[in-house]
DNA sequence: CGGCGACTTGAGATCTTTCAAGCTGCGTGG
DNA sequence: CCACGCAGCTTGAAAGATCTCAAGTCGCCG
């Protein structure tokens, strides 16, 4: 039943920003569709390619990407279980970006079908979505800030104040220790650097705020110093009404 | 009669991209609000401070922006003549994000209570407002991606590919001769370089494929000379349905 | 035990920034 | 009509951040 639950915490997490009917409610909860297994690095859509479903993170994390013609990728947004890691897809089918599986992941596709009648019958749903999408731009706004202007530090602080926060919020682990088996070559692509310096910057945060990933799990002896190298402030996640 | 052309442009770019009913057609194009003029360099929304109104550029160029700390800007979206430049404080009032004018502007406020009521009877419009903020969210991701791998001439000829298309594809001029009265240092905050920077860059493809900027005009001898220094796509502008 | 993926380290090259100064065009006040 | 001042553009030189290339280490799995 491990996906059911994925429903849920998405549904959870829409109701936590916008006010649903209770018939809405129930029939995003029996949305349901394809549990697919996703082995770590694979590229689940790619960029130009139409889809007919959505996907609903189950375990595991998927990355957005976009590729330059050398090859080099940029991942422009990461999403964790519970998230729909592309509702964009449901008005416009054809993505223009890639997902790919960062980590051997679980994900539940749900065939826009399905979604565009749930839609259909319950217009307070195309609101909640669209929300959704807005909270998913702000965040996509932010990386793009700290990427223009920030330094590879605090843009490194940042990505795991910011990841540690939504774990939180999903309610799966705590903000300075949640489960997240990245590679450097990984954080490299989400914050638009090399592995080396990536390399040689984690090294940097280890020594002032203890940071470190072991064995798949994030660890932060001083979240408020990481946080403090981040500039961080969490309202632009908008995690309440 | 300036600014019902700006809610024309609006609207003829929605039906575009979505299938509108006739009377959510004519609901859209009695919009109004109030027409206000802004000069170059005015904040016209600050990061945090609630919004009852969505801001469709009638003339000149409004930039969306996140700041740093030590008051570095970064831009992260453009908005020329019938753009909605903030949709998404419909479902999200509390803006994460700033708009500031680039040129001398005009604007028109329409209260969110005169879009609600729309929305409210025509399902249909949420759909497409929803589309236009996941077009908003496809050159965002482009623009993150161009940031984080891409070097400045890349970074700054694509800034320009993309501005002449959408600029034709509002029917304002050429995609390589078009008004724009851009400053170096906003082009610098727009790809994440400093002025500097920029102007040497500038000087490079200004020499490599005419691109210059001269009394408020942008213009580019050779575009296809310019778009192969971008890699340039337009597919992720989803220009038609 | 061998091999592979991921991490680490060094050194030099390259890109971008910083600081500083001078130039240019244009609008304003005298 | 001219002088001034300012904003924006240009240029030089040095510093700094990040990348590239290359090699070596570590731990895990077959």
């Amino acid at each position: 039943m491990e996906y059911l639950s994925a429903v849920e915490l998405f549904v959870r997490r829409l109701t936590s920003r916008s006010k649903l009917e209770r018939p809405s409610i129930s029939a995003l909860l029996d949305l349901d569709g394809r549990l697919v297994p996703v082995q770590r690095g694979e590229d689940l859509i790619l960029p130009g390619h139409p889809v007919s479903y959505s996907t609903l993170v189950v375990r595991g994390v998927l990355g957005r990407f976009d590729q330059m013609l050398d090859g080099k990728r940029q991942i422009t947004a990461l999403h964790i279980p519970g998230d729909m890691a592309d509702l964009h897809s449901l008005p416009i089918p054809t993505p223009s970006w890639g997902i790919q599986s960062l980590v051997p992941s679980t994900t539940l596709q749900i065939p826009h079908e399905r979604l565009r009648r749930v839609l259909d019958s319950h217009p307070d749903v195309a609101i909640a979505f669209w929300r959704d999408t807005v909270v998913d731009a702000s965040i996509l706004a932010k990386w793009t800030a700290y990427i223009g202007r920030a330094d590879a530090t605090t843009r490194i602080a940042h990505l795991f104040c910011e990841l540690g926060v939504r774990m939180a919020f999903q309610g799966m682990a705590a903000k300075d220790d949640f489960p997240l088996a990245f590679t450097q070559a990984q954080i490299a692509d989400a914050v638009g650097l090399t592995t080396v310096h990536v390399n040689r910057t984690m090294a940097v945060l280890r020594a002032a705020c203890g940071l470190s990933i072991e064995k798949g799990r994030v660890m932060v002896r001083d979240w408020n110093v990481m946080a403090s190298y981040a500039n961080f402030d969490d309202s632009y996640l908008l995690m309440s009404r």
